[in-house]
DNA sequence: ACAAAAGTGTTTTTTATACACCCATGC
DNA sequence: GCATGGGTGTATAAAAAACACTTTTGT
């Protein structure tokens, strides 16, 4: 951090962290993020995402995990930073003669079980999970957050097992298969071929346990077994 | 950004950028750092990242750029936002009752041509390239920036041509794998096999100008085609 | 002539891709 | 028994990895 040298006043800041949730509904197979409806200036009435602005004593990632806590209740998440959003303007409350304070946002990105994740419905404002291709236009610079977020959502999906964080504890290929589909889209590989690849990795362990789903042939229960996937950290892996 | 409830009082902000600023030395096979050494507190006399303030009006990359261009001179270049720094401490001037103002640490990773790159002493603080592995304890929480850095520059040359950002307009395909071998170490790939994928990629045009470095065969140069390379854009590419 | 640097080719192994096919269950 | 989803195998193509070899220069 520089030295003030000063004849060029130093802005002041107010610091907002923006949380991109993410869910995945493999029953209806799509994917969702998660808005607020702003019950106040500036961007009243407008969808956002959930987002808060740190308080005294608060480090940046215990803001993203307050807002997290204040909208849902949810076991199962992964989390980390974004990106930061510092440009001149991007804030109404910095209009010409308010404060004269500058609004941060630095983003996080999450990735919440679906299941499990409850809405915590606090009456006075909206609060829903929206299928991401059909998010309206939000408040703020945040529909442009998003879509960086979602694009880090696909690239950590292909070379990192976040879909571990967020599926149930066992699970069937085919959940996983769904849960990769449904965010990479139908094309990202074949089933089968999918399928081989993963158990080759050998971080699967089939639980032996089967289950049924209507008709057709029980499907085998799997693990993922952190263990056996400590030596492939870091090295790239790729799903697609 | 939240609806401040505000019992909770909101922390006011100082906002930072510090630059990893990288360079390759190919003659002598070292990647360097740009360090600056401090002449006011907090941690005077030690060496840091090169940092500023955000003053009023500055957008953060404007400010990024600005420390970058009052320490080297340097036309080739590529720079990118890496992290946000915003533990509760992380800067002694928090200390219990002074402003009461946090130092939140935007930082920005920059890659620069090693030959055009001037470093520019205003005299009174020092300024030099340390080879990265040779860093000394740096001021602030540094470090552990710079440690992000040097990750994010290893992906960066996996899957993206910002080497080509940074190496002078023609190269000999041994510059180019001089420059990978000293950032990511001997042990990622074979030259000729290095050799043949680059070329295999086709963005690569041969300008049939040949050069001799002393005993041995002369080199073709070679120049990085835009236009060709476009196609492979945000498909992975490996050059491990 | 020979060492040094540049560049080509070959062989082997591994991985990706596209399928065809067998298996176990519900209805 | 046959549709349905689960699971295995094979054949082909492409890529990665290892390494031997040729070509062109300076001395």
């Amino acid at each position: 951090m520089g030295s003030g040298k000063s004849q060029h006043p130093l802005a002041k800041f107010r610091v907002g962290v923006d949380n991109v949730i993410f869910s995945v509904d493999t029953e209806k197979n799509r994917l969702l993020v998660l808005l607020v409806l702003r019950d106040t200036e500036p961007y009243r009435d407008y969808w956002c995402l959930p987002g808060t602005l740190v308080r005294q004593g608060e480090s940046l990632e215990a803001a993203a995990y307050r807002i997290l806590a204040e909208k849902i209740r949810v076991q199962n998440l992964y989390l980390e930073q974004l990106y930061t959003f510092g440009d001149v303007g991007r804030d109404p409350r910095e209009a010409p003669d308010q404060y004269n304070e500058r609004y941060l946002s630095v983003s996080y990105f999450a990735l919440v079980r679906y299941a499990d994740a409850e809405l915590i419905a606090d009456g006075v404002s909206g609060i829903a999970w929206y299928p991401v291709h059909q998010v309206p236009t939000l408040g703020f610079d945040h529909n442009r957050i998003l879509t960086y977020g979602h694009h880090r959502l696909c690239n950590k999906l292909e070379y990192s097992p976040v879909a571990f964080d967020v599926l149930p504890e066992s699970f069937t290929l085919n959940d996983l298969y769904q849960f990769y589909t449904t965010v990479l889209g139908e094309h990202f590989s074949d089933y089968s071929n999918f399928r081989t690849r993963l158990l080759k990795l050998g971080f699967l362990s089939d639980t032996g346990i089967k289950v049924s789903r209507g008709a057709g042939r029980p499907a085998s229960l799997y693990r993922f077994d952190r263990d056996a996937f400590d030596p492939h950290k870091d090295k790239p892996m790729i799903f697609i």
